[in-house]
DNA sequence: CGTCCGTTTGATCTGTGTCAATCGCTGTGG
DNA sequence: CCACAGCGATTGACACAGATCAAACGGACG
C-alpha cells in the first residue's frame, strides 16, 4: 500500500485540550425560525410555519468558528443538528494518521443520520458556522407529533444515501481528474440549489481536505486542477473560486 | 488514470434483450408473512404480527434466478423490495465499461432508499433470490397508517448510510489487503446477524464482483487473499468459503 | 477427455504517491 | 514601510504499488 500519513494532523495524542488550536463552540439561545435562511432547505420545512414554536421551544443554537470541532468521533451522540450557516467537514482518522473527509455539510444539511450510539466521524467547521441543535430525545417526540417531519428526515436520508453512493463510484473507479470533476460538479449543484450562481464553485476547504475527500494526495489534487484548467474545463485565479467552463465535459468525465 | 475496462460486461449495447443470458424474474402471489425468514430482520417487523394482512394485501413475490436482473439503472422506480432469500448486487456501469459494485444485498435488506425517480443502479441476483415487492404508492400509504413502519425505514436507511460511509474509508484510504479485510469482517458481521456461525464468511459472488466493489482488479483481490492467508488472518480451500482466523487483526488492519 | 470459466500466480509497465523545491499571499516585527 | 516567517498551493524528479499482460491451474459440464 502507498498512502501513508504525512501532512496529517498528528495521530491524536488524546491529551486534555482536544479542541486543538482554533476556537471553541459557543452555545446560544435559538434565534427563531422566522428569518432562518436554512429553513426552506432543511427538514424543518416539514413543520408548518404556524407551528415553528414547537421547534424553537426545544432548539438551541451553536456558533462554531472556523477550525473548531462540533463533535469528536467516538463521543456519545446526544444531539442532532441542522446547519444554518457555513460549511463543516465530516472527518475520520486512522491510528496511523491517514485521514478521510467523508463529506462536507452545507446550509440546510441535517447532522444525525446514524444508527450508532457514538459519532462515527469528527465534525469540524471549515468556515465559521451556525447550527441549530436539538436533543435527540426532543427530535424523537417531534417526529411522533409531526409525522411529516419523519417523512422529511427519511427523504433527506435517502438523498444523502444517493450522494454517498455516488462518491463510491468516484473513489472506486475514477481517476484523479475525473474524481475532481465529479466533486466540483456535485458541489456546484449543491451550491446552486442554495441560490449560488450556476457555473461557479466556492471551495472554502483546503486542497488537503479535497485530497482526503477524494482519496488522493494534495499534489495530485493540484495537478488535476491544472490539468482541468489546461483542458479548458475549468478556470480560476483564486484557488478557492472555480469557474466551471465546460460543465458537460466535466459531467461526462465523472460518468454523469 | 489506470483502471480501464477489461473483463467487463460490454458497454451495454442497449439492444432489446437486455436481460442478457441468465433467467428472468418471475412474479408470484405473496406467500404470507407468517413463515417469512426475513421478517424479524426487515422493516416489516415494524408492523405488528397481528396486522401482517395489511402487508400481504399489497405485496407480491419475485423469484429471481442467479444472474438475472431485477431492475436496470435508469428504469423508472415504481416498486420497493425486501430481500427474502439470496443475495443481490447493486451495479453501476460507466460508458467505457468500468464497473462498480456499490453493495451487496442480503436477506432482510430493503431496496428503495433513494430520492431519485429512476434507479441509479442495476440490481442483479448473485444467487437465486426471492423478494417481497411493494408498489411504492402502497408503501407510502402503509407508512401513513403505521408510523412505526416509517420509523423503521428511517432507522434502516441510517444504518445503510453508516455502512456506506464505512466503505468510503475503505476505498479512499486503505490498501488492497486492508480493503479486503474490512470487506470480509463486515460481511461476516452481517451474516452473523442473520444466524450464520461467527468466524466464517460465505462469498457467493465472484472475485470480479469483489474487485469492482473494492475498486481493485481481480488479480489484486486474489493476491490480497493469498497475502491474508499467508499472514494467518484467514484460511480457506474453497475460494467462496473463508474462515476468519484472526478477526482482531482483520479489524485492526481495516481501521476498526 | 476436452472445453469453459473462475481463480491463482508470474513478469512487466505506469500512474500516482513520495520527496523536494519554489511561488505567492498574509501577518508580524523591526 | 520593508524584511521575514509561515502556510497553502503548485511544479518537478523519482520510486513503487498496483494495473496490465500473460500463462497455468482446477473444477464443472458436455
Amino acid at each position: 500500500m502507498h498512502i501513508k500519513a504525512r501532512t496529517r494532523t498528528s495521530p491524536d495524542t488524546a491529551g486534555p485540550a482536544r479542541h486543538s488550536a482554533a476556537g471553541t463552540p459557543k452555545r446560544a439561545a435559538h434565534s427563531g425560525c422566522a428569518g432562518c435562511l436554512a429553513r426552506p432547505l432543511a427538514v424543518c420545512a416539514s413543520i408548518p410555519a404556524t407551528e415553528t414554536q414547537a421547534l424553537e421551544a426545544v432548539a438551541g443554537e451553536v456558533l462554531l468558528p472556523a477550525g473548531a470541532t462540533l463533535a469528536h468521533e467516538g463521543d456519545a451522540r446526544r444531539e442532532v443538528y441542522t446547519v444554518t450557516r457555513g460549511m463543516l467537514r465530516r472527518v475520520r482518522l486512522l491510528p496511523d494518521g491517514r485521514r478521510l473527509v467523508a463529506g462536507f455539510l452545507m446550509v440546510g444539511d441535517f447532522i444525525g443520520f446514524s444508527g450508532a450510539p457514538h459519532y462515527r466521524h469528527t465534525l469540524e467547521a471549515v468556515t465559521d458556522c451556525v447550527l441549530c441543535v436539538f436533543p435527540m430525545q426532543s427530535m424523537r417526540s417531534l417526529c411522533q407529533r409531526y409525522p411529516d417531519l419523519e417523512s422529511g428526515l427519511l427523504a433527506q436520508a435517502c438523498s444523502e444515501l444517493d450522494a454517498t453512493r455516488g462518491s463510491l463510484m468516484l473513489l472506486a473507479r475514477l481517476g484523479p481528474s475525473e474524481r475532481l470533476a465529479g466533486f466540483l460538479v456535485e458541489l456546484a449543484e449543491r451550491q446552486r440549489r442554495r441560490g449560488a450562481p450556476a457555473g461557479q464553485v466556492d471551495l472554502p476547504m483546503t486542497r488537503a481536505d479535497i485530497a482526503d475527500h477524494l482519496g488522493l494526495t494534495i499534489e495530485t489534487v493540484s495537478r488535476s486542477f491544472t490539468k482541468l484548467r489546461q483542458s479548458g474545463a475549468v478556470a480560476f485565479t483564486d484557488p478557492h473560486r472555480i469557474d466551471l467552463v465546460d460543465v458537460p465535459a466535466l459531467r461526462a468525465s465523472a460518468g454523469l
